[in-house]
DNA sequence: GTTGACCTTCCAGTAAATGGAACCCCAATC
DNA sequence: GATTGGGGTTCCATTTACTGGAAGGTCAAC
């Protein structure tokens, strides 16, 4: 298979597939013409790959999560420790997202949005006298 | 005033700070060795970017942020679009990673995690049959 | 035989820093 | 006076995970 069918089947971009080519995540034959040949192996894993990345794992999870899953012998705690360790990351990662968001929005509701000059948003960033109460507590 | 001590007034690394400089963010004077010399106004600047950069904002919205801040007439309306749009980023943002929490927290949950090789989390990740009903819906 | 859709490689750029090497400056101490 | 230590300087490479684009080879069809 050329990689402009494996990219329909996978969902993933031919340019991503030459990519994990290059990192090593996959290693299609090549046809006497120099074309990349896929195997069903590599369509899988690179679907696999797809859904992964979609979850958030990093590419360097993405390598371990393969070669645990080829690894019939694993253990699944292994599998489970990765996957839980990226739970956490996206738990870090959320909660930063939601302070960020609980201190902007109240800038943003304090903000008039009309033609005048005076801005709380403006001031808090700058740490103005008559900033808002948020931005004094965070100080 | 040295880097060193602008560092340490705005919270910034001196590596930050010249990066900084070297986008043009900020335009610090030098001394006649060679060092750059920080006006209270530079310190100040980058403290504000270092709070616009806290709250996520990108580095080209704090430009346009300090354009504004610099700008006595500006409509408070721009700088409200700014922190609108990212606001909207980020809960674009947070949709996202509770996604993923979700579907990941459930196949953590379905794995048993010991020495044992069948794993939830890479059946589902292949897509294999028995995979996780969530996993088959979103399919 | 030439068009058009494929495919190839290689180089550069993205966002926002960060790490490190090699080297300069300055004050204090032996 | 030499050296040590803690500043500072520049420049280059690396990070993450691709993505865009240029220049060119391949192949089936009209």
């Amino acid at each position: 298979m050329n990689i402009g069918d494996v990219a329909d089947l996978s969902g993933l971009p031919a340019k991503t597939i030459r990519y994990y080519e290059d990192i090593g995540l996959v290693e299609p034959l090549r046809s006497a013409n120099g074309y990349r040949s896929f195997r069903q192996s590599d369509v899988h894993k690179l679907a696999f790959l797809g859904r992964a990345r979609a979850l958030g794992f990093t590419i360097d999870d993405c390598r371990s999560l393969l070669k645990l899953y080829a690894d019939t012998d694993r253990a699944s705690a292994e599998v489970k420790q990765i996957a839980e360790q990226h739970l956490d990351r996206i738990d870090r990662k959320i909660a930063e997202l939601t302070e960020m968001r609980a201190t902007l929005s109240h800038l943003v509701e304090a903000c008039a949005g009309d033609d005048r000059p005076d801005c709380p948003i403006l001031a808090d960033l700058a740490m103005e006298e008559g900033a808002s109460p948020a931005a004094k507590a965070a100080s």
